[in-house]
DNA sequence: TTTCGTCGTTAACCTATGTTAATCCGCCAT
DNA sequence: ATGGCGGATTAACATAGGTTAACGACGAAA
């Protein structure tokens, strides 16, 4: 049983027990795609009908509304899913970017090789179900941040959370990811000299 | 095969097909459970180890934070499922409170039979999937409307798709749905002369 | 009935964040 | 180097929403 892509394969097998005769079947269908930086892997309009594994590179998944602002909703890194996934289980278009970040290798397949194999084997429904459940888990987190935090406790934990990540993104980025503006995130992160306004 | 729940079978009979015989299995595990107004399914620090299906009622679930603010997550009614969910799946004590707003009859089930059925038979891995699947996409979407829309927006979104429980709910709860305080929502909703529009 | 508590409204004031604009700085391409 | 550009910072001002408090409407309890 060849394995062309161990790394990949210990991340899913983390999450469920895929059999490796069964693992050589989603693997057949992986195409890798290279992204140069500032290239999307999907766009909104477009249909949502891939997912892929991030091999090496950062991305960032961002809505974009009527008015031409950006949410961005996550940073995604190697090991990594790209999907946007919502829209891929309702088999609609996307209307979520996703952005590399840097120049990136990732694992490409077509949701619908996935579904069938959803009939195949019970491993892959779990794995299907462990993923729904991990992301579920991401936006719940985030949505009680939200709720509940104030844009300067977010920032914050953001800094103890993902540090790396930090100290590597432009702030305009890091500041969209936590819903302000940059010129707001300045204000929180910089030396500034906090002043009275006399008058 | 006696079916003793039609309502409840047909609800998840329209998320994954499931045999009969296996339903009759999980609806072995069902026990009625009446919860008068007021009184809480699970509250904070609770094992988090039953889920359940609303038959009559209306509950509310909601985060406390250490300073006591309260952030509503969501409203749930017949047919729709209870559970703390992300704790549920992580075994951790419950962060939540599911509150009965109403007299209430649900039928819970401990969590562990469910996942005891994961091994038994494909159908509860693609039910576990369609689960998370669907409490996902209600996740995303908050978030969503949390990062680009202002309360007001955020109103007349809950006005357009939840008229019933707009009408039926105080005023307070639904503040607490949009991550406002009552008296800003009475600003937004009120016959007072505010003479703003939605952005 | 009276009393009490909760809820919704309104007002006054406060704070966080948005908006716009100016400045500065580092970097890249000529 | 020179010029230009985007990102970060800062300032000045605008606005949404929070906080507190007063008040009236209502319903439950006495």
């Amino acid at each position: 049983m060849l394995i062309r892509h161990p790394l990949i394969f210990k991340a899913l097998q983390r999450l469920a027990p895929i059999p490796p005769e069964q693992w050589a079947r989603l693997e057949g269908f992986l195409r890798p795609r290279r992204l140069a930086k500032g290239r999307a892997f999907i766009e909104p309009g477009q249909p949502a009908d891939e997912a892929a594994i991030v091999v090496t590179g950062l991305f960032r998944f961002y809505y974009t509304d009527q008015d031409g602002r950006e949410a961005t909703k996550a940073f995604r890194g190697p090991g990594e899913m790209l999907a946007a996934y919502a829209e891929l289980l309702d088999k609609r278009p996307s209307r979520t970017t996703i952005e590399a970040l840097e120049d990136s290798e990732i694992l490409v397949v077509r949701y619908e090789r996935v579904t069938a194999l959803y009939d195949d084997h019970a491993c892959w429904q779990e794995l299907g179900r462990v993923i729904a459940e991990d992301h579920y888990r991401q936006r719940e987190r985030r949505e009680q941040e939200l709720l509940l935090n104030s844009a300067t406790e977010r920032y914050r934990d953001f800094l103890k959370e993902k540090p790396e990540l930090a100290a590597k993104l432009p702030q305009k980025l890091i500041a969209s990811y936590l819903g302000i503006t940059p010129v707001a995130l300045s204000r929180i992160s910089a030396p500034g000299r906090r002043k009275k306004k006399a008058r």
